[in-house]
DNA sequence: TCTGGGGTCCTAGGACCC
DNA sequence: TCTGGGGTCCTAGGACCC
């Protein structure tokens, strides 16, 4: 029997999530252009945008293009707390919630018609649900793949609700511009333009073979694809991440070595701390360098074994720092950061062995002050007591 | 006209192994 | 003595996304 496809993946973004936040929190900004973000901006309300500001826009720019624009500074640990409580409301809807970013997730609704109704009468309850109990507006983009969902959404901002039914697809999709694929930025729209491609339906009636020459094997698949409206990837739920980072921007001023070590050693700690706290351990420290020019360079080194241990992390990512020394010298920085890659748990429940089955002697710790003393691979048999605490053996080297 | 901070994925070359 | 093809891992760079 044929079964046809039904548009049951919802795409759920927040408009202007930080923007929002603050003129939620701040009823003298309701109405007003809020640009959130003192250097850059990264985000701004849509009376805002009506002015022309974007996200990621210089601050000098965009004050000018809106002079009477509320500028304020972010507050990461309200939009985090927004981002849980919507987040919470998401999962009430459907088990089956991917989230993307702070601000926006995929879920799929299938399978819920008999409990909670049509996919498109849950996207609209949703967003009632999430403006009655976060209060911030949300768009809702439904369709039967996670592209056109996504791209629903974008068109329905702000404030919106929009259904893609799966005949109407290629009608919705053809006519936009090719800057709407994922995937496509500024590089390769502008090679795609350079050869009259100008519209999604452009890219739909170019041969998968020739895409490929132009953008490459993987995106040149990826973009024919998307532009016949086939996107079979399913809405998976508990993604984990690959890397953990943290960067800074140093500014045009030149730094002493000692200056550019001390912006270093609070960046690892920075990232070794996160990494600890989502129980991870990483094998690859990758250093980020951004020179006076702009011009970026990044350079890496693989441990043997995993770690989360900051003394380990920062050996590894200071002798990174001396080989580009004089590269960095020679260009000036003007941006230091650190990702962590390679990520493994660090689940201390993997070895629990009898302590009185080996020789030795039993330490009562807890498994992070074991590491921080013996390094990573110390803690090699354990007894859990509780998820923070476990009898460990240190296994000391010679 | 300048450009923050957090990520993802792909490509390509070299080393190494079978 | 010279040689093939396939696979994995590491490193570096680039494009893209929010």
């Amino acid at each position: 029997m044929f079964v046809a496809s039904l548009a049951t993946i919802l795409h759920a973004d927040l408009d202007a999530f930080y923007a929002s936040v603050e003129q939620r929190d701040d009823p003298d900004l309701r109405g007003k252009p809020v640009i959130v973000g003192m250097g850059v901006v990264l985000a701004a309300s849509y009376e805002a945008k009506a002015r022309g500001v974007r996200t990621a826009m210089g601050g000098r720019q965009a004050r000018r293009l809106c002079p009477d624009a509320v500028v304020v500074s972010p507050r990461m640990s309200a939009y985090s707390a927004a981002s849980d409580a919507v987040f919470d409301v998401f999962r009430r809807t459907t088990p089956l919630v991917e989230g993307l970013s702070i601000d926006e997730a995929f879920l799929e609704v299938g399978g819920l018609a008999k409990i909670s109704g049509s996919p498109p009468e849950i996207a609209a309850r949703l967003r009632t649900d999430v403006m009655r109990t976060v209060g911030l507006p949300i768009t809702v983009g439904v369709a039967r793949t996670k592209f056109l969902a996504k791209v629903a959404s974008a068109v329905a901002k702000p404030n919106g609700l929009l259904v893609v039914e799966p005949d109407r697809e290629l009608a919705f999709l053809h006519p936009l511009p090719i800057e709407r694929l994922w995937g496509v930025g500024e590089k390769t729209a502008v090679k795609l333009r350079q050869r009259g491609i100008v519209t999604v339906g452009d890219v739909a009636q170019v041969a998968e073979r020739s895409l490929v020459a132009i953008v490459g094997p993987a995106a040149g698949r990826h973009l024919h694809a998307l532009a016949i409206g086939r996107d079979p990837r399913r809405v998976v739920v508990g993604q984990r991440r690959h890397s953990i980072g943290s960067q800074h921007a140093l500014g045009s001023r030149h730094r002493t070595p000692a200056e550019l070590d001390a912006v270093l050693v609070g960046i690892v700690d920075r990232v070794t701390r996160r990494l600890r706290a989502a129980r991870r351990v990483a094998r690859t420290v990758v250093l980020r360098l951004r020179f006076d020019d702009y011009t970026r360079a990044t350079r890496s080194h693989t441990l043997a074994e995993p770690t989360s241990h900051t003394g380990q992390l920062l050996t590894v990512t200071r002798n990174l720092v001396a080989a580009t020394a004089p590269t960095i010298e020679q260009r000036g920085l003007t941006l230091l950061g650190v990702a962590l890659s390679n990520l493994e748990d660090d689940d201390p429940l993997q070895l629990p062995l009898p302590i009185d089955r080996h020789g030795g002697s039993a330490l009562d710790a807890t498994v992070d002050d074991v590491r921080n003393r013996f390094g990573n691979r110390a803690v090699t048999r354990a007894v859990l007591l509780n998820r923070d605490e476990a009898i460990v053996m240190p296994m000391l080297p010679d």
